[in-house]
RNA sequence: UCCUCCUUAGCUCAGUUGGUUAGAGCACCUGACUGUUAAUCAGGGGGUCGUUGGUUCAAGUCCAACAGGGGGAGCCA
């Protein structure tokens, strides 16, 4: 007989009929019921087994061991439950030694524990929850793009160029690492290397989507990036996965329209596929935040903030308004922020959180930053004032997350670009395939990048990102 | 990388001004239990107090270094 998944039969209120379920098992009370839980869904089935059950089964039916049941799906006599299957046969299919399993789930045990026992965690109802919500996240990614015709493009994950060059990469070789082949002067000599040349880990895929963009007209990547960064906080990692979506023909206000409604549709579809997940995240959000004091709780709950963000229009403002508005803060004329407020500088996180949390609440687009503190490819403002030239880029900042996308329009015009290159120290002749597209049919186009990572922290209200990815690599972490 | 806090049983945590044999709840083991919901009840086992070095008659407790982790910052997505 096929194995009917816990969910179908949970979501529906039929019963009177047989069904074979698989799963862990989450608890054993009186010796009768068990929460049996298959990973399909948040909530447990309970199976009700015979008082005969052959005593040596009912005695390996222990936290987490693997069953497989046979029975009959009937109303429940118990208040919490609407169904419940009662057991004709029970078989172990896998044994879990209670003395040495390390996951006991009536212990509450801590983030940072189930970190260590990345292996195991996902048999918990929050990392259950978390995980399958990033799994629909991901999967909305796909079908938003693809519903509005883009092309889902694979840049490469080995690349020759660190033309970027803002993060630290990691270097990929198949050179003997205590004797590398040597040139005359002593530096390694990558001619003899696998490719012929060093190569890293992308940090980016953006400037090959932009390749494609000026063919497809509109093309994503989704795919991991990797930053060899020495930083050690809850909203980076070392291996990430990165959606970069870029359009030809968009200006800074389409890639702004474009940002705003894919966040939005991701949000929703996590809504309207997840919510017992949500239901669930939002719970655990409040006893989290039960441990802290009242002036630094969240004000609104998971769900509703998340609904609260698909109602509201993403509040837009110049880089140039945003500092005014930080200059006119209370909290700046109380000298609060540890760092001074002028234009040109790197806007602080405690700027960016003041601007979200306290003056707007909620998200917030800032546009037109000045050039001096912007990547090369951002297209550069025209009739700006001498020493306050800017660039058209655009970040979306959340609510307790920071930045969650960088974006901007591409700098099309090929003299520009190649002028603000050698300002900033970057090899033209090398890319010569990204000038290329400004040689040839040139169109101004958009792109931004999002975090998903981040994006996962947002909607499930997690707080460490090394909790909504797997298998997080971080600094001096590469477990399992 | 910087600042700061933490590390005591499988987990979560107490442990007083340095002073006998280091505690609790849960988990685990044994037994009881025919409608449980983190089941309940009775009994039991379980510790190189992160590591190394130092101060002291005496260190879980004080000092230093190192390791790992949390929070904040920088860098960024």
């Amino acid at each position: 007989m096929q194995r009917t998944k816990i969910k179908d039969i949970l979501r529906n209120d039929a019963t009177d009929y047989e069904v074979v379920v698989k799963g862990w098992v989450r608890s054993f009370r009186n010796n009768q019921f068990i929460a049996l839980n298959d990973g399909s869904c948040m909530n447990n089935l309970q199976v009700v087994i015979d008082l005969n059950t052959d005593a040596d089964i009912v005695k390996r039916i222990t936290s987490s061991a693997a069953i497989s049941v046979h029975g009959k799906v009937m109303p429940s006599q118990g208040k919490g439950q609407k169904v419940e299957v009662i057991a004709s046969s029970i078989e172990i299919l896998g044994d879990c030694d209670a003395e040495k399993y390390p996951l006991q789930l009536k212990n509450k045990p801590s983030l940072e524990y189930l970190r260590e026992i990345a292996h195991l965690r996902f048999r918990t109802n929050t990392f259950g929850a978390v995980f399958r919500v990033r799994h629909s996240l991901a999967f909305a990614i796909h079908q938003f793009f693809n519903e509005r015709g883009f092309v889902y493009l694979h840049t490469p994950i080995v690349t020759a160029s660190d033309a970027e060059g803002a993060g630290e990469t990691f270097r990929v070789t198949s050179l003997p690492f205590d004797n590398p082949p040597r040139n005359e002067d002593g530096s390694v000599d990558f001619r003899e290397d696998f490719f012929g040349r060093s190569t890293n880990l992308t940090v980016s895929g953006q400037l090959e989507a932009e390749l494609g963009a000026m063919a497809f007209s509109e093309v994503y990547t989704f795919g991991p990036t990797f930053r060899a960064e020495n930083s050690n906080t809850a909203r980076h990692l070392a291996e990430f996965w990165m959606i970069e979506p870029e359009v030809a023909f968009n200006d800074l206000v389409a890639n702004m329209d474009l940002a705003e409604d894919f966040i939005k549709y991701i949000i929703q579809y996590a809504l309207d596929h997840n919510r017992e997940d949500l239901e669930f995240l939002t719970q655990r959000l409040v006893e989290e935040e039960k441990q802290k004091p009242q002036n630094e709780r969240s004000e609104m709950g998971l769900i509703e903030k998340l609904e609260f963000v698909l109602n509201n229009k993403f509040e837009r403002v110049t880089y140039t308004e945003a500092i005014d508005i930080l200059l006119q803060s209370p909290a700046y004329k109380k000298k609060k922020f540890q760092y001074d407020v002028s234009w040109g500088i790197d806007m602080q996180s405690e700027h960016e959180r003041y601007l979200v949390e306290k003056h707007f609440k909620k998200p917030v687009i800032v546009t037109n930053y000045p050039a001096a503190i912007k990547a090369f490819y951002m297209r550069q403002d025209d009739g700006c004032a001498p020493g306050k030239e800017t660039v058209a880029a655009m970040d979306i900042l959340a609510p307790g997350i920071g930045e969650i996308v960088g974006g901007s329009q591409r700098e099309e015009r090929l003299e520009r670009l190649e002028r603000r290159m050698n300002e900033m120290h970057i090899p033209t002749e090398e890319m010569y395939w990204y000038l290329d597209t400004r040689r040839f049919g040139t169109v101004p186009h958009a792109g931004f990048g999002l975090g998903f990572e981040r994006m996962v922290l947002f909607v499930t209200g997690m707080t460490n990102i090394r909790d909504v990815i797997p298998f997080p690599r971080t600094p001096k972490n590469a477990e399992f």
